[in-house]
DNA sequence: ATCGCACCCTAGAGCGCTCTAGGGTACGAC
DNA sequence: GTCGTACCCTAGAGCGCTCTAGGGTGCGAT
């Protein structure tokens, strides 16, 4: 195996002469005995070259260990044909998010970017960075950006927005069905006979309003109290909104905004001596990996992740298209997970 | 507010006229009087240009609102002067290096690409990825590749590994003092007054045989004898090495693989009736945010994970000078964090 | 023969930057 | 006045691709 780098040299012309590290088109073409553009057709796997010529240039190119330039291959065509994705570094959902994106995405022709958002690099950092490689679509993944600055990103790029509902007629939005998922939850318990069903939210977090809502909405629709309890979206506004449960009055079920918040809740509860579910059922949202988990072994929410993917690559590609069009709100319905807390082996 | 995409044309040749929406360097020249070139002196913040001419340009590119196309940029210098990271979408540690990265890699000039591996996405294909931007170096976090493929990379980019060991003569490696790390949990607990410390292990997973190795060592150096246990990187592979520990004789204390493991081993002791730390205590690794939640309060070791990412665009930096110097080791010592799952509050 | 038409293939002009080489200019020293 | 020397600035040649425009070639139809 030879060690191309010990070969390689600081003076800018021999990196694409022949025997330096940096093998372009040229070469392949020189070597395939072709001009570059026929290399070029061949590496785009479009129709125009023979039989005979695509396996030579195929084979040089394997030979050369050759890989096209992704920077100058991006630069060289006019539209970039890349799809920028600002998504929460720590964000455990997000994560799942990316990864059904990168599926999707397979065999478009489009390049995903990535730029991750976390406390220390803001989300109006990581869509300029997106910006900056000139991605003509910028895929935010639950951006708490305001709706004045998406709407001046969308001056810039399209703009899809996911997990999130907004309102503004320059954004598409690819989210899932906050109110069906809380219906899905509320009603599973209530099917179960709990009656006092106490909603853990999320507050002005993305998406916490629509699933109050659909809580709000379905206990109404059964008849039953509504009674909301301040959370969040990490463990510890769970674990917090568990003692203000404890504290409550015969609550015998709980909506949580999302896994992680009903985790914590369940730890709260449990290091009480409350058992789960048999004193309290708990259900959460999202499916993280941490519910299927069995320490917590959460009923929850799943968001179809694969679903999502799909609309946000089609609408990035129709956008791609026709730039004026109006914009698109796709709204995914998810499922409910049965599982342990909320009682699942009694029934069965 | 102007939208410009609305005005966007399909027509190639457009975008870099006046009017388009695609401002180029041309434009700002244009504008602000000068020349090409000096307008690329002046975004590159490099000497050259007068106050007067500086601020001209800077005041034509604010009123174009133009921003320099990265790919453009990237593909005029020679040198790319980028960094690829390989990094696990779904593992939170990883997610903590690559923001410690960014911080680190600010003002250095050099640049980020991010390419995440997860389950439906191999390592392999995560480096092609990076190979095919022309990242002058591989930052691999936490690779499960083999060391036969690690080299292999080496041989088309400088590669660096972060949070594994490897031997291989090719490959930078920058790593925490997993066997200093295991001494301290080890050491902690037998302060304590431990004697009977499980370690319930990693495997094979990167670090497992270092964290193995310095438990092992402390024990022998206390007199102690050391005892393993199964575990893993995940809450169900603590969860499962919970319940061989319930079986396990006068278990007082245990040091996990990692702070997911810790999470699930404690979860499964205490749905045993078993309290943390009264009746049996545990430490973690890796400081995750889980281990600060109220709900674990887990004593843990914190990986220094700035002082990683510090020494990790040193290393590439230094590469990038000069590309054949040997490989360079780095280890870096980490701190033990304490909580209540060892009995923070007993001891003050 | 001549034309029309596929089908292949290539020359060469970009894409929007960077950076080297070299041209002015101003000013102090001689 | 001449030279040296900073200091600014610009022309223009890349970087490694893509893609349009157009040049063969071979073959069936006329």
């Amino acid at each position: 195996m030879v060690k191309h780098y010990l070969e390689r040299s600081r003076i800018r012309g021999v990196a694409s002469s022949r025997g330096g590290r940096t093998v372009t088109m040229e070469h392949v073409a020189t070597r395939a005995g072709v001009s570059r553009a026929l290399v070029s057709i061949v590496m785009r796997g479009v129709p125009g070259a023979s039989d005979e010529n695509r396996a030579a240039v195929m084979r040089a190119a394997e030979e050369l260990s050759y890989r096209p330039d992704q920077r100058a291959r991006l630069l060289g065509r006019g539209r970039s044909q890349s799809i920028g994705i600002s998504f929460g570094l720590h964000d455990e959902n997000h994560g799942e998010t990316v990864e059904a994106l990168y599926q999707a995405v397979e065999g478009s022709g489009f390049d995903l970017i990535l730029s991750p958002n976390a406390p220390t690099r803001d989300e109006i950092r990581a869509a300029e960075a997106l910006l900056d490689y000139r991605c003509e679509t910028l895929v935010l993944i639950g951006p708490s950006l305001t709706r004045r600055e998406l709407d001046e990103l969308a001056t810039y790029a399209a703009v899809i927005v996911v997990a999130r509902s907004v309102a503004s007629p320059h954004l598409d939005v690819v989210r899932t069905d906050d109110l069906l998922g809380a219906r899905l939850a509320i009603e599973h318990l209530i099917e179960l006979g709990h009656r006092r069903i106490v909603h853990v939210h999320g507050g002005r977090i993305a998406s916490g309003a629509e699933r109050r809502a659909g809580y709000r909405a379905s206990m109404r629709r059964a008849g039953l109290d509504a009674q909301l309890v301040e959370g969040g979206r990490t463990e510890d506004d769970g674990w917090r909104a568990g003692a203000e449960l404890l504290s409550a009055d015969r609550v015998t079920a709980v909506f949580a905004y999302n896994d992680q918040c009903a985790a914590g809740l369940v730890a709260r509860v449990r290091s009480h001596g409350l058992r789960v579910p048999d004193d309290i059922a708990v259900v959460g949202f999202d499916n993280t990996r941490l519910a299927a988990s069995p320490s917590l072994d959460l009923t929850t929410v799943a968001q179809d992740s694969h679903a999502i993917a799909k609309h946000v690559i089609e609408r990035a590609m129709a956008r791609a298209e026709t730039p004026t069009a109006p914009a698109v709100k796709v709204v995914v319905p998810p499922h409910l997970v049965l599982r342990e807390s909320t009682g699942r082996r009694r029934r069965s």
